[in-house]
RNA sequence: GUCCGGAUAGUGUAGUGGCCUAGCAUGGAGCCCUGUCGAGGCUCCGCCCCGGGUUCAAAUCCCGGUCCGGGCGCCA
C-alpha cells in the first residue's frame, strides 16, 4: 500500500474514463441506498464521489466502505468512470478503500454545513471548523490575498524584511504591550514594526516591506480588535505622505482584482459579488470628515478623533474606500511629520473601508532634534528610545509608510462580520487556546 | 474599563411557573431501499451550566458563581 495519491478531487475529469487513480481525503457523506452505495471522499480541492454498487462490488469492501465512519481518512485506488448521473458527470469505481485513520463519533460539529455552529464551538475545533466548504474559501482567499500584496510590493522595489517580535521597554507610547521575561529582563511583544522598519530607512534599504504579527494588549471585546493581528507594513524613503497612499490604494485595488480573478469557485463558496473599488480613492481631509460627521449629527469637537458611531456614519456617506488625511497633529504619534505650514496639522492619513479602519500612515519626522522634541511633547522619555534615535543622527532619509491590517482587509473585501473568521487561531482577551 | 445579553441532546434551536415524561432539525445505532447528490421511509438513542432560595409546583422567577456573546470606551 502507498499513502500517495495520484490526483486531488479536483483533478479527475470525465475525459479521464477508464484511468485507475487513487484519491485520498476524508469521508464527507455516505448515502447507502441498499443496492448501491454513494461514498463522498473531500480533499482540499474538492469532492469526489465514489460508487459502489453492491453485485459488482468486493463484498467486503462493500460492507466495509458503508460502514465507515464521517470524517475518517481514506485512500481510494479505482477506475474513473464517466457517468450522467454523477455529480460533475464521473465517479470512481473502487478497486479498494483503505482507512488510515478513524474518526471517533459523534464529531464536535457537523462538516456539511447543514447545520450551523457558534463561533466558540467553531474556534474549539477548529481543526474541523477548517474542513468546511465555506471556512476553507476564506484562507484559501487570504493566501490570495497576501501573496498579491508580496507581488505588488516586490515588483514596486520594496525589500521584504523581519524584525524582532520581542523588543526591549521602550515603546511608541499609545496601546497596552504583552510584557513578556527574556532571561532576567523585562521584555515586551511589538505592538508594531514601526521602530525598525524606519531604522531601516537609515540603513539605506529605501523601501522595506514587512507582513508580521502585532501584539496588542488591549482588553477590547469587538468584532474588528484582536489581541494578535497581522500588518502589512511599508516604509519608503525619500517619499512622502501622498506617495505612499498612492501605493496605497494601488495595492488595494490590485489586491480585489487579484482575488477577484483567481479565487472564483470561493467566492461563488461564500456568495460574495467582489466590486473593485474605483482608482483614486477619495480624499477627505480631516476637517472636512469633521463637517461630514456634523452633517450626519454627531458632535466631535475639533482634535478629537471619530468615535466608532461617526467614523460608521462617515463611511456610509462615503460609501467606499476614502483616505482622511491632515490629521490633528496631536493625535497622531510622536514620529509623524507636522505639516509645514500649520503645525497644528500632520502629514498624516488613515485609508477608511466604510465599515472601518484599514490602515495608518504619515510622512516620519527624519530630523533628529525635532523627533526628540516630539517625544518630549508626547509625554514620553527619550532615553527610552536610544536605540531608534541613534539611527536619525548619522544621516536618515526624508521617508514615508503605513501599516494595513491584514485582517481587516480580507474582512471588508469579503463582507465577513467577524475578525475571528479570517484568523486561523485568533487571539482574543479570552481565547488562547487552540 | 463599562453597559447589555445569553447558557436546553455531539451540533443548531423551540419552550418565560403546572399542558414538559422538554418539541424540532441535524447527528448516532439499526432495518428497508440500485442513481443518491441537504437522498427517502420506519424504529430506537441522547439535553434543561453549577450552587442556594421562593413556591403546593421551577428549564421557566430571585440571589450568588462559572463560562460565553455583543455594544461603547480604549486601540499612536
Amino acid at each position: 500500500m502507498t499513502i500517495m495519491r495520484t490526483h486531488y478531487a479536483s483533478g479527475i475529469m470525465p475525459e479521464m474514463d477508464g484511468d485507475t487513480v487513487t484519491v485520498a481525503g476524508w469521508v464527507h457523506e455516505i448515502r447507502d441506498l441498499g443496492g448501491i452505495c454513494f461514498l463522498v471522499l473531500r480533499d482540499r480541492e474538492g469532492f469526489i464521489q465514489v460508487t459502489m454498487v453492491k453485485k459488482k462490488t468486493d463484498p467486503d469492501l462493500f460492507d466495509m466502505g458503508r460502514r465507515l465512519n464521517r470524517e475518517s481518512v481514506v485512500l481510494v485506488t479505482g477506475v474513473v468512470k464517466e457517468a450522467k448521473q454523477a455529480p460533475n458527470g464521473y465517479e470512481i469505481i473502487p478497486q479498494s478503500v483503505d482507512m488510515l485513520s478513524e474518526a471517533e463519533s459523534p464529531l464536535p460539529m457537523d462538516v456539511t454545513e447543514k447545520v450551523g455552529a457558534d463561533i466558540d464551538t467553531r474556534l474549539d475545533s477548529r481543526f474541523i471548523d477548517l474542513r468546511r466548504r465555506t471556512t476553507l474559501a476564506v484562507f484559501a482567499i487570504r493566501n490570495h490575498a497576501l501573496k498579491t500584496v508580496r507581488d505588488f510590493l516586490a515588483s514596486e522595489g520594496f525589500i521584504e524584511i523581519h524584525t524582532p517580535k520581542v523588543v526591549a521597554a521602550a515603546t511608541e507610547g499609545g496601546t497596552a504591550l504583552f510584557p513578556i521575561t527574556y532571561f532576567n529582563r523585562e521584555a515586551f511583544l511589538n505592538q508594531s514594526p514601526q521602530l525598525y522598519k524606519q531604522i531601516m530607512m537609515s540603513a539605506g534599504f529605501d523601501r522595506v516591506s514587512e507582513i508580521g504579527a502585532i501584539f496588542r494588549a488591549e482588553e477590547h471585546d469587538t468584532l474588528r480588535h484582536l489581541n494578535e493581528a497581522t500588518s502589512i507594513d511599508i516604509e519608503a524613503s525619500f517619499m512622502d505622505h501622498s506617495d505612499v497612499m498612492e501605493i496605497l490604494e494601488r495595492l488595494v485595488h490590485d489586491v480585489y482584482v487579484g482575488v477577484s480573478r483567481q479565487c472564483v469557485p470561493q467566492l461563488e463558496a461564500l456568495g460574495v459579488e467582489l466590486a473593485v473599488p474605483e482608482l483614486p480613492f477619495r480624499r477627505l481631509t480631516y476637517d472636512d470628515a469633521l463637517e461630514i460627521a456634523h452633517q450626519q449629527g454627531h458632535e466631535i469637537e475639533w482634535g478629537d478623533d471619530f468615535g466608532t458611531v461617526a467614523e460608521r456614519a462617515v463611511g456610509s456617506a462615503v460609501g467606499e474606500h476614502y483616505f482622511i488625511t491632515d490629521w490633528p497633529l496631536h493625535i497622531k504619534p510622536y514620529y509623524t511629520r507636522p505639516r509645514e505650514d500649520d503645525s497644528r496639522y500632520s502629514k498624516s492619513f488613515d485609508l477608511m473601508h466604510p465599515r472601518m479602519e484599514l490602515a495608518s500612515g504619515s510622512q516620519r519626522v527624519h530630523s533628529h532634534s525635532l523627533l526628540c522634541q516630539r517625544i518630549v511633547a508626547c509625554g514620553l522619555d527619550p532615553d527610552g528610545f536610544d536605540f531608534y534615535l541613534k539611527a536619525f543622527r548619522y544621516g536618515m532619509p526624508p521617508h514615508a509608510g503605513w501599516g494595513l491590517g491584514a485582517e481587516r482587509l480580507v474582512m471588508t473585501m469579503l463582507g465577513v462580520e467577524n475578525i475571528r473568521d479570517v484568523v486561523l487561531f485568533p487571539r482574543d482577551r479570552k481565547r488562547l487556546s487552540p
